[in-house]
DNA sequence: CTGTTAGCGCGTTCAC
DNA sequence: GTGAACGCGCTAACAG
């Protein structure tokens, strides 16, 4: 379609270009009745200024970064975008462009809109699982890439954790505080999304039993969906098992929610009874008391913003960003089996 | 600065701009050794095409869509977030740039910014109080405004949903169940954010009550901290009062689930004991089976891009753009007393 | 006060 | 395969 450009708005009005850029820009320098004319015309063609153009002259290029992720539900992911929104925030130089992937198969509709409209200069992928070809159609837009991962790729420059590590030292943390019945709730994997998040963690456990020479009693392994109330209802099941186990790890803060809310409806009491231990330190947690395992997802965007910043730069500090190594925050849903 | 341009890359690597410019563009008619060479100056420069410059010829100006809120912590404001996402992504004609304001006095420099950018055609301020200044600044940058407010403002085209209504809603289908001491948890007003929400909700049970013959008793009334704890602590307290209430009308889901709590911690049944009714409906809620009174959130953001849409074709439509009125959904949690 | 002109940085023709 | 004009829509500096 052809744009109505400050021309057509000028002739209309019978003025100069010059008049209607001053007008456009609330220039004082311009009659009462000029400006009105000009006004009027602007109304009548529904002119509306090239953004683009209008940004050319001045020579600023700002940037634009792009945040992608599946669900705007999911906690841990909001709260990495949080850690990203905060670091271009302070950075004073970038906005943040959200693009918000529905479905696992949407992810190509997508990245063609990314790459065609040429919008972004560089791009945060939290989470998603992209091709090869999706990377390399993004790079070939010459769009920086950083990815926010729970698992380390090697595609792109990526902030991550190690999910087994961490399951292991969750795991090992409630084994040192005496615990030889302890229970995994977690996702079941593979999933639809390809996150490697529960499969790595229940790896961290195993190990972790493993290497301190107690079995692993399939008993204790309850895997689901994600969600509080499928958490719960395991937890459920686990308590009421005529051996139970004494601790539950659970592989999410939500899912370990769901547990203490298990707990708290059969009258079992945290942590005498049974110690509860999460996994992500979510915002919400330390109100609950719930004690977990802090994978830092605030400063997991914080940090991608930065590597990203840098890597724009051709900064070599680029590849210094990294991530302090989950740790385990006690509060007060664990303790010594009674 | 002086940005390095294509031209200088062009001289670098002496070859001519249109070399240059195919080289970005992946167009294969280069041939290997002068893309070679080209690739190289583009990385010594550090050379980083300009985007607006590159939009330019090509006559395409997509629209850029801002969206402001507080929180990005908060479920209801989430909520909405993710009604615009999908919006915008229907749409398919404009990005979504978000804006978060971490604090009320910060948005001075936010809007500011916003201003001075020059990025963003329309913005959706979702919850953030506005002053005439902030909307004047705005308007006279030429971005075309929407609210999704908890209260319509005249100020600018709105999106708004009648809390008090919502209040009176609420209350009166707990007094047509049969009860007649209800208890209201919420927000203690007025806060720093200048929110109305609690003080609106609040009315309208006061209203209800009046309306219905029933005094307003003041132990019923719980005011604090926005939080599930501190309506888990509120609750609590109400459930042991001497005559404790059968019903209990929280401001929003969220405190409703720390009423739940609070009655499954002291062994009081839901709905047997005490009804326990939300407002908000967050997705969350379904699972858990929380009766509350929905407010549409998803679709406030939905309507709030389609008015913003219309607005920017001047389409008269725009003012025809509403939303549902509240209803009350019942679900598990609310019942007849006993 | 207002019209005109010269770029802004890049993609796209063309000729070479 | 490659270089050099030309124009995208707009702002700013300059004449009037």
């Amino acid at each position: 379609m052809p744009f109505v450009t400050i021309r057509d708005v000028a002739k209309r009005a019978g003025v100069g270009i010059g008049t209607v850029s001053r007008v456009l820009n609330n220039n004082p320098q311009v009659s009462v009745a000029t400006r009105q004319r000009v006004e009027e015309a602007i109304r009548d063609l529904k002119f509306r200024p090239n953004r683009a153009a209008r940004l050319l002259p001045s020579g600023t290029s700002h940037l634009n970064i792009g945040v992608l992720l599946p669900y705007l539900s999911y906690h841990p992911f909001v709260e990495r975008l949080r850690g990203v929104q905060q670091a271009l925030d302070a950075a004073e130089q970038a906005n943040l462009v959200l693009y918000n992937v529905s479905a696992p198969d949407r992810i190509d509709e997508l990245i063609d809109m990314i790459t065609s409209q040429r919008n972004i200069d560089g791009l945060i992928v939290i989470a998603v699982n992209l091709t090869d070809a999706h990377i390399e159609a993004l790079y070939s837009a010459n769009i920086t890439l950083v990815g926010i991962y729970d698992r380390a790729l090697d595609a792109m420059p990526c902030i991550s954790i190690d999910n087994v590590a961490g399951g292991f030292l969750a795991t090992e943390y409630l084994i040192r505080l005496g615990h030889t019945r302890i229970a995994y709730i977690g996702d079941s994997f593979p999933n639809a999304w390809g996150f490697p998040t529960s499969e790595d963690r229940f790896n961290g456990y195993r190990q972790a039993l493993h290497t301190h020479g107690q079995a692993l009693n399939p008993d204790y392994v309850r895997l689901g969906e994600h969600g509080e109330n499928i958490a719960r209802q395991h937890a459920r099941e686990l308590l009421m098992l005529p051996e139970p186990p004494t601790a539950i790890f659970a592989m999410s803060d939500m899912q370990a929610f769901g547990a203490l809310a298990a707990a708290r409806e059969l009258g079992c009491k945290t942590p005498e009874q049974i110690s509860i231990l999460g996994f992500d330190d979510l915002e919400l947690s330390q109100y609950v008391g719930l004690s977990t395992v802090r994978q830092h997802l605030r400063e997991s965007g914080f940090g991608g913003v930065q590597k990203l910043l840098y890597l724009l730069n051709d900064d070599p500090q680029a590849h210094q960003i990294g991530l302090p190594t989950p740790e385990v925050i006690q509060r007060v849903t664990t303790a010594a089996p009674s």
